[in-house]
DNA sequence: GTAGGGTTAG
């Protein structure tokens, strides 16, 4: 039986949120809707009374329209209701209401409330039944509903009883919309569910003071407290204040439970704190917590973060010695840890292996794919594996569709993207502001300002609390376009919108700033970071630099660097591709190959943009060999050369007449199924045609269309422009033929190019076919 | 108490 309150309803304060209840369907017509207007009857109806509950007592109650009353199936199940709390059945009235509150889905508060206070006003029971809707509906997380219910029962002066409000502040506590506490007696658990609250909601100092006001007078701490301050400051990153309350734990008294252990495990290997992740693991099994598949699956995660998939493997091989089986969250970190790596063909294996073994693979684990696939560009992939999701019987929720609708925004396919929002909504899922972030990232790569800013102003204008990332993806649009007039205007509306700039904010402004010529700007707004709570990071900093270095004060570059390292902020790979660059264009590559190499020391692995950056450095200098000897670093480092990094060497090999070796390198490159740009077959191509090799020219131009790059008519006239000028034009008339057998047409300037070779070598033969052709073409009238 | 999604720099 649920304990009543003896104290008026004065518990909390709760904020309803606006725009509800939204207006009821027109579908759900009750007695109620059409009651007002009907006059009250007596029926005899068959209601225990709570007075005399063993006996089924036929009670006349006053109700208005009684035969529309009768049929109405709300009314009846209510009526039933009243029966089931009479009797004092009441985990059976709870059943029932919770059946009724399910079929109806969420909203339906304000046509239930609306037929309990119309029709069974002054039955017995008719309290109980608003507390357990109230309580009910708060269990089945429809907290907008348990708000309203609650509201209805403030203006009927109905109590509440302390159940309900810690089930409600329960199921609030994510939401926000449980506010301070006032004036109010609790029962035991009422301040626990509170701080759980404020923690679920990243309030922790508002946790730690009422802790610290309440503890001892009003209530005492259990357990579950401080596994909540310890996962709240973990979240927050303070894994620091993390340990100090699993050691405040121990002297309250308490024994850290396997939660415990397990949350502040996460807290540290989220951090990448392994060894001391590993050491409470230990003392963990020391003070005789068995660690359980949560335990290993959170130092598995660990391992993974860091990229050590050894030591990962090793770790579930010890828990299967334990008597413990991997379960779908080990897979999935495992998968998670292929895909990171950008090996999503492992991922698929696995997960091919799971489903042979009759693994059922669930939601995450598919959207870990499906994201994986869209990041290396594998579009195709998606679509089979969505068909395997529903094949399987799994429906995509709200994180799948936005990996979804990201991957088809980032692939350029915004029809697909629209038509999943669509479904989204068909669905009762409505889009978030991640989805909102990947079509006006979408908008704003195109230079679609004005539509982006209509829909972020569209949604401001719906009166949502926006994410301040949609302001940031909308203000970096208007400061790449270097339009910083209306970066800045959209960047004071965050404040107007109650919201606050982040780091990205700023970076975004201050790189605008840069790339429209106003350093000193920029260096301001780096200044004036502090002022708004927030500190610069590697992005500012190398954001700066980059601007000093296209102006060539490396000075200015130094100081930067001094100035991030003072400041503790760690240059990263991008940082030191910024500092070599600058150095490379001050001629000083030994300078840049030492930073190279000091970062190995400083355990960042230089990426192929910093190797690429030092070879063209090299390069553009004229050092061939140093090229070459970056590139074979990069292979003995096991990193794969790119595109870019063959287009430099083709590049430099062209440039100094080495054509033999850019041959070989040729060769070898396409034998090795080495994926290059068409760059680097148009250059040597093009060196051909100036050494006026003909052959070679046609033997490279056949293997690039091989390799299934698109012929323009740019590329037959970069090749026929050189061999014109040597006067090659039987070559030029070759490639000619190849150019209209594939369809291109001849285009007037390439004609004026060949009439005159041909003139010049007397050709005129070749010159009237010219004229044939151009005249057939259309493009010469007269 | 464990696994999945968006914005910034070369």
């Amino acid at each position: 039986m649920l304990r009543r309150s003896i104290l008026p309803f004065r518990p909390w304060k709760f904020k309803i949120p606006a725009g509800f209840p939204p207006t009821p369907p027109s579908t759900r017509s009750s007695a109620a809707a059409s009651a007002a207007a009907t006059a009250e009857e007596e029926v005899d109806l068959s209601v225990p009374s709570s007075r005399s509950p063993d006996r089924e007592e036929t009670t006349k109650v006053r109700v208005r329209n009684p035969r529309r009353f009768l049929r109405d199936p709300w009314v009846s199940r209510l009526v039933f209701c009243h029966n089931l709390a009479g009797r004092g059945m009441i985990e059976d009235l709870r059943e029932l209401l919770k059946q009724m509150i399910v079929d109806e889905g969420s909203n339906s508060s304000p046509t239930l409330c609306g037929i309990l206070s119309d029709n069974f006003k002054g039955w017995d029971c008719n309290g109980l039944i608003w507390d357990n809707l109230a309580n009910v509906y708060a269990e089945t997380e429809m907290v907008h509903d348990a708000l309203f219910v609650l509201g209805k029962m403030i203006d009927l002066n109905i109590q509440a009883s302390i159940l309900t409000f810690d089930s409600l502040m329960y199921s609030l506590r994510c939401t926000g919309l449980l506010c301070a506490p006032v004036e109010v007696a609790c029962s035991e658990n009422t301040y626990n569910t509170l701080i759980d609250s404020l923690c679920k909601q990243f309030r922790l100092n508002e946790a730690i003071r009422l802790f610290q006001e309440k503890r001892g007078c009003e209530f005492r701490p259990c357990i579950v407290t401080f596994n909540n301050f310890i996962c709240c400051s973990c979240n927050m990153g303070y894994v620091g204040l993390a340990n100090s309350f699993f050691s405040m734990m121990i002297k309250h008294g308490f024994i850290p439970n396997k939660y415990s252990y397990n949350t502040i495990l996460h807290g540290l290997c989220g951090a990448g704190l392994m060894e001391e992740a590993l050491r409470y693991s230990e003392d963990m099994e020391r003070y005789g917590v068995e660690p359980d598949v949560v335990t290993y699956n959170v130092l598995v995660y660990g391992y993974h973060l860091l990229g050590m998939k050894s030591e990962a493997q090793k770790l579930i091989q010890r828990m299967v010695v334990k008597g413990l089986e991997p379960d779908i969250v080990t897979y999935t970190i495992l998968i998670s840890g292929h895909c990171r790596g950008g090996d999503v063909e492992e991922g698929l294996v696995m997960r091919q292996e799971l489903l042979s073994r009759g693994f059922q693979l669930n939601i995450i684990t598919y959207s870990v794919l499906l994201d994986c696939l869209f990041k290396m560009g594998r579009v195709d992939g998606v679509d089979w594996l969505v068909e395997e999701i529903r094949a399987v019987g799994l429906d995509l929720d709200h994180i799948a569709y936005s990996i979804l609708i990201n991957g088809y925004c980032r692939a350029g396919d915004i029809d697909r993207a629209i038509q999943l929002c669509r479904i989204m909504y068909i669905k009762k899922i409505p889009p978030n502001s991640y989805v909102h972030g990947a079509v006006l990232s979408y908008l704003c790569k195109r230079e679609m300002l004005s539509d982006a800013r209509w829909i972020l102003d569209k949604l401001i204008e719906s009166g949502q609390l926006l994410d301040v990332v949609l302001y940031n993806i909308v203000i970096d649009g208007y400061a790449k376009a270097g339009d910083m007039d209306d970066a800045v205007g959209l960047y004071e509306q965050i404040f107007n919108s109650g919201l606050t700039p982040t780091i990205v904010t700023f970076n975004s402004l201050i790189h605008g700033f840069c790339k429209s010529g106003m350093l000193n700007k920029a260096r301001v707004l780096l200044h004036s970071l502090s002022l708004h709570g927030l500190s610069p990071n590697a992005v500012t900093y190398t954001t700066l630099m980059d601007a000093y270095r296209g102006e060539g004060n490396i000075n200015v570059i130094v100081e930067l660097l001094h100035e991030m390292v003072a400041k503790g902020v760690a240059p990263n790979v991008v940082t030191y591709s910024v500092i070599m660059k600058g150095f490379c264009e001050q001629g000083q590559m030994w300078v840049s190959r030492k930073i190279l190499k000091d970062m190995y020391d400083k355990c960042i692995s230089p990426d192929q943009i910093a190797y690429n950056t030092l070879i063209q450095g090299f390069c553009e200098a004229g050092n061939v060999e140093m090229g070459f000897f970056l590139h074979d670093e990069m292979l003995q480092k096991g990193l794969e050369p790119s595109p870019v990094t063959y287009n430099l060497l083709f590049n430099v090999l062209c440039l100094h007449g080495d054509l033999k070796n850019a041959d070989r390198l040729l060769d070898m490159l396409v034998e090795k199924g080495v994926k290059l740009r068409k760059f680097a077959y148009s250059t040597v191509i093009q060196a051909h045609c100036i050494k006026g090799n003909a052959c070679k020219a046609v033997l490279y131009f056949d293997k690039m269309v091989k390799a299934g790059f698109e012929i323009s008519i740019k590329d037959y006239s970069a090749v026929i422009n050189r061999l014109c000028k040597r006067n090659l034009l039987n070559d030029a008339k070759v490639f000619l033929k190849m150019m209209l057998r594939d369809g291109i047409p001849l285009d007037l300037e390439l004609y004026v190019v060949m009439l005159n070779a041909s003139r010049r070598q007397g050709d005129h033969r070749f010159e009237i076919e010219l004229q044939a052709i151009i005249i057939t073409s259309g493009l010469l009238c007269e």
